[in-house]
DNA sequence: TCGGATCTGGGCAGAATGCGCAATGGATGT
DNA sequence: ACATCCATTGCGCATTCTGCCCAGATCCGA
């Protein structure tokens, strides 16, 4: 879809203050309510905005380890089957099929370095994974970061 | 963090219909309106909603590409200094130090693979990074499937 | 130049919010 | 047993926002 300088600026309204409303969005932005809601609501129907939720962070609540697991699957299942199945763990966040010398990606939180030996224990459990190689992030610079996109997107 | 069943139950209300508001979901738990308020400050404040604004999704307005990219830095400046100049360039959605042979990891959009290319370009330009390897996300089975885990942790 | 899509400004009923309050209930420590 | 603290409850009230409708103005592409 295509957006415009309004849509990323509404986007970015809504982004910096949670309370917003769309009557205040409205006034700051100096176009008509109806206006405000109408690009929202394109938004949300095209999927350039997926979705407009609560995000829990797992580091606020017990689980300060990511980690990026690279995995070898089963190939007897295919990689619909086994994410399938990862998605049954809740310690896994993420899951792509990459390129590559592994087959998947996975996105895993845990409660500590152990409990993260822990979560892979269960992951190869399934059986649906042969293989896997692990990256820790030791430091999260930043993540979620996709309003200066949409903003370049917007401009041209 | 402490979260409890009521905390999730709310998250996830608020999370499958983002049309709720905090009376109807007071409404559906059975409790006071003000419990349901108390609670949600409560996360926000504690960090356990980290944020809840509108997620653009960079597939849906023009990147349909998405790529993790294993950074080594220029050692003459820090990581800090490193993942700054990374966060100037909007194609950059997410920054981590890892552990491994790479220092960083940052995951990139782009419009297609050669666009990648041109991404990739403009991170080496900044001599901050000396060398890259890339692994192409090929299919996202999911992302940001943070609720399981958030109610995991109420239930033990 | 025409037609469709978008934007505008307005109104209106219903709903939700922000705020304050006193009473209740449960857990904890002494 | 008792006092204390904190979360929860139910209530009311003024203010604000939403959802929905409309007619007219305006913009843009075919």
């Amino acid at each position: 879809m295509k957006v415009d300088e309004l849509d990323a600026k509404i986007v970015r309204l809504f982004t910096e203050e949670q309370r917003m409303s769309v009557l205040e969005a409205s006034r700051i932005l100096k176009v008509a309510r109806a206006t405000v809601q109408a690009r929202l609501d394109r938004m949300i129907a095209n999927g350039v905005i997926a979705r407009w939720a609560p995000e829990p962070e797992p580091r606020a609540f017990g689980f300060p380890v990511v980690a990026f697991c690279f995995l070898t699957i089963n190939q007897d299942l295919g990689h619909d089957a086994v994410s399938k199945t990862l998605a049954e763990i809740p310690e896994v966040i993420e899951v792509h099929t990459v390129s590559g010398d592994s087959d998947l990606m996975a996105r895993v939180a845990a409660r500590s370095n152990s409990d993260l030996q822990r979560v892979l224990d269960i992951i190869m459990a399934t059986k649906a994974v042969v293989r896997s190689s692990s990256v820790i992030a030791l430091n999260t610079h930043f993540e979620g970061r996709t309003l200066p996109l949409l903003e370049a997107a917007a401009r041209g």
